[in-house]
Parts: C-alpha cells; structure tokens; sequence
RNA sequence: GGCCUGGUCGCCAAGUGGUAAGGCAGAGCUCUGCAAAAGCUCCACCGCCGGUUCAAAUCCGGCCCAGGCCUCCA
C-alpha cells in the first residue's frame, strides 16, 4: 500500500506491468552544496527502492540531475567560471553526501543537458497539439487548454487567479502559462532550437527525460511536497498534452519537508545546514535513523542547540542567527565560534540508539559464534521469530519506517535478555536459536533501512573515534587512564579505581568494568 | 484571500471504528566492590464542543491553535 497525492487515498501499488517498476524521483539542481531536506528527499526513495527490490520486483530507478538553469547561472557568473563547471562540482558533491549516506545509486541518472532534443521535440508536440505558444524567443504553456490542470494539487484556476501573486510577464498571454522553453540572453549557455537560441524550462526536463527512461506512461513518481505545485502539475500537463492520454504517473509520492528548530530550512544563517556538515558532527547512520523514526510523510524537525562558548547557556534562534552578546555572560558572541559549538539533540538521541542496537548485534555475534562446534537446537523465542513480519508489514503499509523501526524494539529487548540470563535461567537452545535468528533476520531490516549494515564492532570503534576527535580527546591518555585503574581493581584499591573513573568521567568518558578489563565510551 | 496538512504521555513519534506501538527522559528494582551496560516493573483516556454509532484518538459539523503551498525551493 502507497499513499498517492493524486487520490488522496492510500492504496495497493497498480504497477504497469507485473513484476517491474519504474520509478522518477525529481533530483537537485546542482549549484550548491546539498542540505538535509536535499538527504531526506534522497532517503526516502532510497528506502521505497529497497523495500519494492526486497518483494522481487525488477525496479527501474531514475532521477535526475538539473544540470542548467538560472541559479547555476548566476552561481557561476558570480564565481567567475563556467556554468558546466559548478554543475560538474556540485554533482559531485552530491554524489558523494548520498553515498556518505548509503543510498543505493539511481539506475539511470539523467542530466538536462544531454536531453535537450527529447526536449525540443516534445516542446514542438505541445506546439502543434495547440497546448504552447512560442512568444520573442520563449515558449509558454497554455495551462487554459489543459483541463485537468490542478487535479494533482487540488486547486482549479479559478482559484489560483484569485489569489494570483504570479509576477507579471508580458510574453505570457495568461500569467498563469508557464515557460517551456527561454530564449537565451547574450552570454547564457544556449542550444538552437525552432525558436531560436535557449534553454529548457525548469518542468519540461522531467517530463521528457521520465519518457525517455519510463515511456509516457509509467509507476511511481517521487518528490519533496514542496514539487507538486507547480512541478508537478505542469509536468502532468506537459506530458499527458504531448502524448495524448490520461495517466503520467500511476502514483505520486512526495515527502514531508525538514525544519529546523521548528522553523522551514532557509538559507537565512542558522536554519540552514548541509549533509556535509551534518555528517560530520554525527554518524550518517544517526542521520538515516533519525528521519526514518518519522513518516516520511510528515515534517520532521530538528532542534538545534547552541551553547554559549563562554558560559554554556543555550541561546535563542535569534541569537544563534545573528549574534550580539550571551544574555546570561554578556560574552561577544561570534557566529563561526558558535556554528562549531552546533548540537542536535534529536541526532545525539538517534546516534545513542544506534549504538545501543549495534552493541546487542556485537554480543549476539560474539556469542554465536562462541558458541562451541555442536550448537545447541531449539526454537527461537516468539517476539525474535515474529520480529522480520511486523517489520516488514510496517514497511509494506506505506513506507511507515517509524512503526517498522518501533516493531523491532521488543526482539531486541528479548534478545539482551537472553544474552544476559544466567546459564541455568535460560534454556540454552533457546538461547542459542534466538541469538541466531535475530542476526539473520536483522540482516534483512538492515538491508531494508540501510542501517546496521557495518560490522558492529567497526561501527562502535569509529563512532567512539569520531567522538573523540571531535571533543580533542587524547586517547592514548585514556588507555592509559583505563589500564592503570584495571591495575588498581584487580588488586582490589577501590578507592583509586573510583577516583581514576571520576577523572575519566570529568573527561566524558564512561567506563564499562568488564570481568578482566574495561572498556569505554563517551 | 484561495487550497491543504497537523494538534496523541515532560520531549520525539506510530496508530483512520473496538477500549492507545516504540524511543528518550523520569521513578522503583535486579545485576555490580561501587558503577556503567543490559534487564524487570511503573508512567497518556488522544486540542475544545457537539453529532453519528452497540462502540471514535480514529467518521461528521463547529471552534481554537500550529504549520505548509499559492513565487525559486527537497
């Protein structure tokens, strides 16, 4: 079951041809880095991919990279190069934040500029089906002619010229036809077509490269909420104009946006953060754990907390934003310093769950495999075994992560207490099945999330390393710390022991007394 | 002004007709030299008012509040 924008209504996948997929999820437009709306744009789709492959069917996954259009134009005129050079850069880029964040990579990634004649001639289409007017070198849709304009978003024109804040543009004949295709102004990167020099319009790029991949018709379309007016609407417009028949989509997905301490992201300073810093102040796993706890549907918020550098008082938004002096110290306040001191509450929380859920999959493992050459048999225990068909029913009721993520809270429980039981209190088969299921079975909703793939050791040990690095922590200091107060408890120096981990906890850093050492995290 | 979401435990957050998942925080306890981790126990009648129904957080109406879209935007 999906929830569809265009019904309104959450209903059984109708795919085009049994067994395939074909899905088109609106990509960036690269002239700058990416943001964390950019991530969970990205995350979503990542995980609707995995979850449609996960029941066999053949997905066809294509997004698209906007690689030409006005704000890559200014951002290059403005840096001095190339447009083609900043869309190569920020490509990229997000080519890398998306791995960073182990998102599966499109099948087919598309770029504007190399989709210029599907284009023109689907442009020229709309042209001759009366749907466009070329105008002094543009060309413009005539949203009049098009009668179900406005069924995706729910509006109807009337409506939309009522409220119309649309700016004026003499070209259009209505100010609500939008463009198609822009004539080039001198110096604008440009390509010939019946209309002379130009470049496409934002909406027709998706409509003809989704043909293109798809054909005219094809199974799900994705986005942010925020695309399904006008984008999307014009897209269905452009592409059921020029082919001629009722269905583009068969349905429509979009996402929630992401806020920031409760505010929608702006590029305003201090709302505004990128995957790369995001990613580096916390595991990209917390990040991917932290929006699929929420429906994708729904807005997710991040608070954002910013300590005073000199008093440690939390500051406001406004503070935070604009800087001035602490209202508890009267310190100055400078915003690069205070961007360093930048926490996210909502990620620590994800990144401590995280960790917790890898530590139970390092104890499962270290005991399975433990365990000597003739394992014990027995069933595994009820909540263990029923653990991958809740989660995988959650996931099948409309991408509800959060709900699938919920479902594997009461195996993991019952797998801590299994690990920890006495011997004689636990049947050892049980034991033994339950440990061995849950690993196997975690596989698949670590396949299905993108998370908890890492070998979790390696995981803990560089989680534990970044933290460090970040608070400037000396660890070979604490090893050392660590390694004398073993020394004081084996001999029984109570006292010692206690005063060494007070030391160690002033530092931040949190012992765990094992039965011959101790570890630590922070 | 038009259109549209959402208001569920201190915080985050599932749940679209049958008497409220989960996480965090909190309280008590087990384990521990003391801790930590882990575990056990406890912790909500769902914004307000009215209606439909045997039965509503879930449906309908009204109200209050918050937010989004209508302009580039994931």
């Amino acid at each position: 079951m999906l929830y569809d924008t265009m019904t309104a209504e959450k209903r059984p996948l109708a795919l085009l041809e049994p067994g395939r997929c074909g899905l088109y999820v609106c990509g960036p437009t690269v002239y700058d880095m990416s943001h964390i709306g950019h991530a969970r744009a990205a995350i979503v789709p990542d995980v609707l991919v995995r979850a449609l492959r996960a029941t066999g069917l053949a997905v066809t996954y294509v997004r698209n990279i906007t690689d030409i259009d006005d704000k890559i134009i200014r951002r290059a005129a403005a840096e001095g190069v190339s447009p083609e050079e900043i869309a190569a850069r920020y490509t990229e880029e997000y080519h890398r934040d998306l791995a960073s964040l182990g998102c599966v990579a499109p099948d087919v990634e598309p770029r504007v500029t190399e989709n210029i004649d599907g284009i023109v001639e689907m442009i020229g289409r709309l042209i001759e089906r009366g749907l466009a007017y070329a105008q002094d070198g543009d060309v413009y849709y005539r949203v009049a002619r098009f009668a179900e304009y406005g069924a995706l978003s729910g509006r109807n024109l009337g409506d939309m010229r009522a409220g119309a804040r649309v700016e004026v543009n003499e070209r259009k004949d209505d100010p609500l036809d939008f463009a198609l295709w822009k004539g080039a102004k001198p110096g604008e990167p440009a390509w010939t077509s019946p209309w002379g020099e130009g470049r496409p319009g934002w909406h027709i790029e998706c409509s003809a490269m989704s043909r293109r991949y798809l054909g005219e018709t094809f199974d799900i379309h994705a986005g942010g909420r925020d695309l399904i007016f006008p984008h999307h609407e014009n897209e269905i417009a452009q592409s059921q104009g020029a082919c001629g028949h009722g269905t583009f989509a068969r349905h429509w997905l979009h996402n929630g946006f992401v806020d920031f301490a409760g505010e929608k992201m702006s590029k305003s300073l201090g709302n505004f953060f990128t995957i790369r810093e995001v990613v580096a102040l916390y595991p990209a796993e917390a990040l991917r754990f932290f929006i699929l706890g929420v429906h994708y549907r729904s807005g997710v918020n991040f608070d954002v907390e910013v300590p005073c550098p000199s008093c440690g008082a939390p500051l406001s938004a406004e503070v935070q934003q604009h800087g001035g002096t602490c209202p508890s110290c009267q310190a100055a306040l400078d915003l690069d310093e205070l961007r360093r001191g930048l926490r996210f509450p909502g990620l620590e929380e994800a990144d401590e769950r995280v960790a917790a859920i890898y530590d139970a999959l390092a104890r499962a493992r270290a005991f399975v495999d433990g365990v000597g050459p003739a394992p014990p048999s027995g069933d595994p225990s009820a909540a263990i075994a029923g653990m991958l068909s809740r989660f995988r029913a959650a996931i099948a009721d409309d991408l509800n992560t959060a709900a699938a993520i919920a479902a594997l809270s009461e195996p993991l429980r019952e797998l801590n207490r299994l690990l920890s039981a006495k011997k004689k209190e636990v049947d050892p088969g049980l034991r033994y099945a339950s440990a061995a299921r849950f690993l196997a079975d975690f596989s698949a909703v670590s396949e299905q999330l993108g998370i908890f793939g890492a070998e979790p050791a390696l995981y803990l040990a560089a989680r534990r390393d970044q933290k460090a690095a970040r608070r400037r922590l000396d660890t070979a200091q604490v090893d050392e710390m660590v390694a004398q107060r073993d020394r004081a408890r084996a001999e029984k120096r109570w006292k010692e022991a206690d005063a060494l981990r007070d030391a160690l906890a002033s530092m931040g850093v949190l012992i765990q007394d094992g039965v011959v050492s101790s570890t630590w995290t922070l």
